[in-house]
DNA sequence: CGTCAAATTGAATGGGGTCAAGCGGCGTGG
DNA sequence: CCACGCCGCTTGACCCCATTCAATTTGACG
């Protein structure tokens, strides 16, 4: 998302200019409306660079905004009192961190890049304090906070299968999804490393090693390292216990019917 | 919360009789701010009934509504495509449910009452058409979005811990801090059998008797069916890899330093 | 008192955690 | 340029704990 290297890190001025930067952004839309109902502050040299193991924000910051990422990848974390770091999700261009400090004002978990990002800093203080302008613009708003919360309800539902090779089937198969927005393209580099998904699953950072050949040793992917190639998407799904595909679809808490 | 039996399933036609019936519900200040507002119709009229069994919504529903819990308890249920059925959350007198629906419009998971229950509309479409009207009604929004994603979060918390004993631990303990508000009471009525426990912690139902059983004879609870009374809180919070209190501590999310 | 569901308890199996060793890439420094 | 050492990943072996299947007890309600 967001190809044009000339429009990086900032501010992006004018309509047309935001229009065509972000065209192929989840969050497009808001960023119009926000531009065209006189704030373009609100997604205007907010932009920012982030270097690889850097962290976004820490447990108890709290500058009043969330973020949208435009390239790289982020992880939160939480470390527990026992010293544990729980890796509660992983953030992909086009999806949002931070919102965890929208109820006191201040982040309980603690936002760090897997690689070299930029994000885009949406000021929720000031979007409050000045209302949301346009009634259109509080709906995308509560549609990305619903969105958030299909996002921990996918987490929710890997950590629930008792079957550690079906929690890796399922998290592979969700970060496919994620990763590829339309093309059929089954080529996925994991910006994290086999902790950080052993963190986020539950598991021992050895099963999800093992969890990894033994899906290559089915033919269902082909592993190198943090490459990773799917091939047989059919039976992926399958392994993650998700319906025979339909076509394509989606993480079974988005599908309503 | 609400303990005034007179103004139930009937709306709450003036503010002051309001402020008395609502006095201790932790939504009290967003209700006042609203019915303040000139937007009485976002909070009265809207409590309905629902018999211990009975579904307050099923997957696919969305009357663009979220709902406040008045009395008895809830539960969000996912029904996986395998059939099956995954707890999501259990929802106690003052906290929300339905928010799943701001995404897409239609709502995910269902919503089925643990017992006896009266709930609370709050019309989010309404809301939205006309405007949040205050600020102040928006910034209250907000929190009661970030209140429930911590919950989300407390839920990953729990699954996240590896022994069993942890997690059970834990959930007892989360499920004291949410049900009593303020005075020393360590009695708590599960209102959810064992399954729904063992479907919310990603146990076995057997498991989750063991635990308790185990617990008990420790001496940390006492334990008669639905009924668990905390003897040693200490001993709990240590059980479940918390600090060792600290006056009294909230979930390892909610503190921030 | 009888029936049924919920809850407890027991015994056996297996999957994943833990500990430990081996492998490969990559940067640093000799 | 090569060697070393570090780090991330893989693989192996062992053991413990949770699941599973099964039987029993308790409790609620007619």
């Amino acid at each position: 998302l967001w190809q044009h290297p000339e429009t990086m890190s900032r501010p992006i001025s004018d309509l047309s200019l935001l229009r065509r930067a972000c065209a192929p952004c989840t969050l497009r839309q808001f960023c119009q409306q926000a531009a065209g109902a006189g704030a373009p502050e609100l997604v205007a040299g907010k932009a920012q660079s982030l270097a690889r193991g850097n962290s976004l924000f820490r447990v108890g910051d709290g500058e009043g905004s969330v973020y949208i990422v435009r390239n790289g990848a982020l992880k939160t974390v939480a470390v527990t009192e026992d010293g544990a770091e729980h890796v509660l999700g992983f953030h992909l261009p086009g999806e949002l961190v931070g919102l965890d400090s929208l109820a006191t004002g201040a982040h309980c978990v603690e936002a760090v890049a897997l690689a070299d990002s930029q994000v885009c800093a949406v000021p929720m203080n000031v979007l409050l304090a000045r209302g949301t302008g346009t009634p259109a613009l509080g709906r995308d708003l509560l549609q990305l906070f619903g969105r958030t919360a299909l996002e921990s309800h996918s987490h929710v539902d890997v950590l629930m299968r008792r079957q550690a090779g079906e929690r890796i089937a399922l998290f592979l198969h969700n970060l496919l999804q994620r990763a590829r927005p339309v093309d059929g393209t089954t080529e996925l580099h994991l910006p994290m490393s086999r902790e950080d998904v052993a963190r986020y699953l539950g598991l021992a950072l050895e099963t999800v090693s093992r969890g990894f050949t033994k899906l290559q040793d089915e033919g269902v992917i082909l592993v190198a390292g943090r490459s990773v190639r799917i091939i047989d998407t059919a039976q992926l799904r399958q392994l993650a216990l998700l319906p025979p595909s339909e076509d394509e679809g989606g993480s079974p808490l988005e599908r309503h019917a």
